[in-house]
DNA sequence: CAAATAAAAGACTCTTTTATCTTAAATTAA
DNA sequence: TTAATTTAAGATAAAAGAGTCTTTTATTTG
């Protein structure tokens, strides 16, 4: 698992604010129906990105979340960090504790070219266009599509 | 997290057999001490790759865990299929139920290509010449090197 | 055979993650 | 200013992962 479920939320979140115009806000209640999350624990999720300024809120009547800035400059990157830390992007393959590759074992450095694909591909991925192919699988559980 | 703390276990174990002669019966009980891992739990992570005939086990006085081939020949890859499932190699990014796929996203090609890199590495990296390196670290928990 | 050894199996506890429920605070609108 | 709306915050619970403890079964040794 490369990504833990909370961070799906966070990711499938803004997937589906990028299909409202920036700076608009939507209700929480609104994503989480349509994306079948547990209102209050997205809620919290959310509120990690606000924290990291990827997300803005307005509580009240007319209020929500919104894009903090265009869909297309918030990466994967961005997203993961956010609420998963940095653990994926840096972290020791094999967990070892206190692995500080200043003594680097023999595996690692093809580790982390491998490694490098993929903060590569998270750093350059956005989640604009997701939003249609995940409405798809809301509305279709377990479809297999 | 690529990989689970069991799977974490899993692999150093194999890393530590990996200095004995293959089909050596080494008791689990060494194994956990030497490398600050509890017996027990240990246990059931390596019964699993007993399961997948990646160790052979014996009861019984002289018993223990032995590799049932040589450590070259057992990959990241087989370890992880065996402890933590096919998930990080085949699933879901995204952790979005359901899709199989059969109706791409924008980002899964891109992402195959990345994952790619990892699998590859997973497959064609053994845990040979690991042993020294881990049993450093165990010798100085969080000197970080 | 009896005793010692060591994996296998099962019950149980602790921790982290995920999920639910309740209350508080802020904002808007009438 | 009152009511409605909506995020924020906190307490609690369920589920999954990790770790501990006890009992059983298989094997070797004497
Ligand atoms: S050197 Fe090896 S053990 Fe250390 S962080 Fe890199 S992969 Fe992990
Ligand atoms: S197509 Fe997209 S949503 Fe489907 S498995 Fe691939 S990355 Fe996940």
């Amino acid at each position: 698992m490369f990504i833990s479920k909370s961070c799906s939320y966070g990711i499938r979140s803004v997937a589906y604010l990028s299909g409202y115009p920036q700076g608009r806000y939507v209700p929480i209640r609104d994503i989480s129906s349509d994306l079948n999350i547990s209102y209050h624990f997205l809620t919290k999720i959310l509120q990690m990105l606000t924290a990291a300024n990827i997300l803005i809120s307005s509580r009240g009547a007319g209020g929500g979340v919104a894009l903090a800035r265009e869909a297309a400059a918030i990466t994967l990157y961005d997203l993961i960090i956010a609420i998963d830390g940095d653990e994926l992007f840096t972290g020791c393959l094999l967990r070892l504790p206190g692995c500080g590759t200043k003594t680097p074992c023999p595996m690692h450095q093809e580790w982390d070219v491998a490694r490098g694909k993929v903060n590569h591909f998270c750093c350059h991925t956005s989640v604009t266009g997701l939003k249609q192919h995940m409405l798809l699988l809301a509305a279709n559980p377990a479809s297999d599509l």
